[in-house]
DNA sequence: CCTTACATTTACGTTTACGTCAACGTCAAT
DNA sequence: ATTGACGTTGACGTAAACGTAAATGTAAGG
């Protein structure tokens, strides 16, 4: 019966490394919803997981509108076939969008690499040119 | 001897799906430069390969600013050993940015699979329900 | 010659995602 | 009692990335 943690905003502040400010931003945007303890706000297990989202979506490019639309569309109970259709074509155009970036992200680890050799040949003359001195 | 063909603004924000104000305001801020035909832009395939990475560059979630410094590095004659270790260093903090960004990637593939097959199954249920009927 | 289509510059407007005070509450420690 | 340390709510500021409107040029077609 472990009384599932809760957190302060400074807590995640620090542990996801951003500002209250952005988290209180969050809150604003509908991303987080955390209980109050008076005036204070109080972060359960759920909120601290949709910070994560939050910031991973950020990490992939996403508008914070856009990290939202996903975590409603997780979080709803979508029953209806229109319903689990429209979402299911939703999680489609989003797997196509992530196979995009990878194939972006492959290109660029392959210019990576191309610039990484070339810079290690021109080390590699220097080396050279001061060994002889 | 192909004269090295050349594209108006036009052709350019046609073929990359982007409007001309965006290719102006990228020139703008210097990551084109394009030559005139008296007033008007002419853009090369230097231009065209430079809108490409930009593009590329904004679906992984980097600013203008961050684009024209790779670019910049990227034509830069580093030669000295200072330069080129320098330039090494960017070139691991991107790799494991992007590293960070596949694992994120890959993350948010496996929560798009968990979410089709509960969609799935739930439809499956539907159609049941429709054909006892 | 006139219109149409596309180009240009200048300039102000807009959205997003916070940063940055300001003014205040509160609880613990000195 | 006062001083921090941390929290709160406004409210205004700002950087980025264009959008959009205005005024103008210009080459091609009817």
């Amino acid at each position: 019966m472990s009384a599932s943690r809760t957190f302060t905003i400074a807590e995640l502040a620090d542990e996801f490394d951003v500002t209250p400010r952005a988290i209180r931003f969050y809150e604003d945007v509908g991303l987080l919803e955390p209980a109050r303890a008076g005036r204070n706000r109080v972060y359960a297990q759920r909120d601290r997981t949709r910070l994560k989202l939050t910031l991973r979506g950020k990490r992939l490019g996403l508008a914070l509108s856009e990290i939202l639309q996903l975590v409603r569309m997780y979080d709803s109970e979508a029953d209806t076939a229109p319903q689990l259709n429209a979402f299911l074509e939703v999680l489609r155009m989003h797997r196509s969008q992530l196979e995009q970036q990878l194939e972006d992200i492959r290109e660029m680890l392959v210019e990576i690499g191309q610039h990484e050799q070339r810079c290690k040949r021109l080390l590699a003359q220097h080396a050279k040119g001061t060994a002889v001195r």
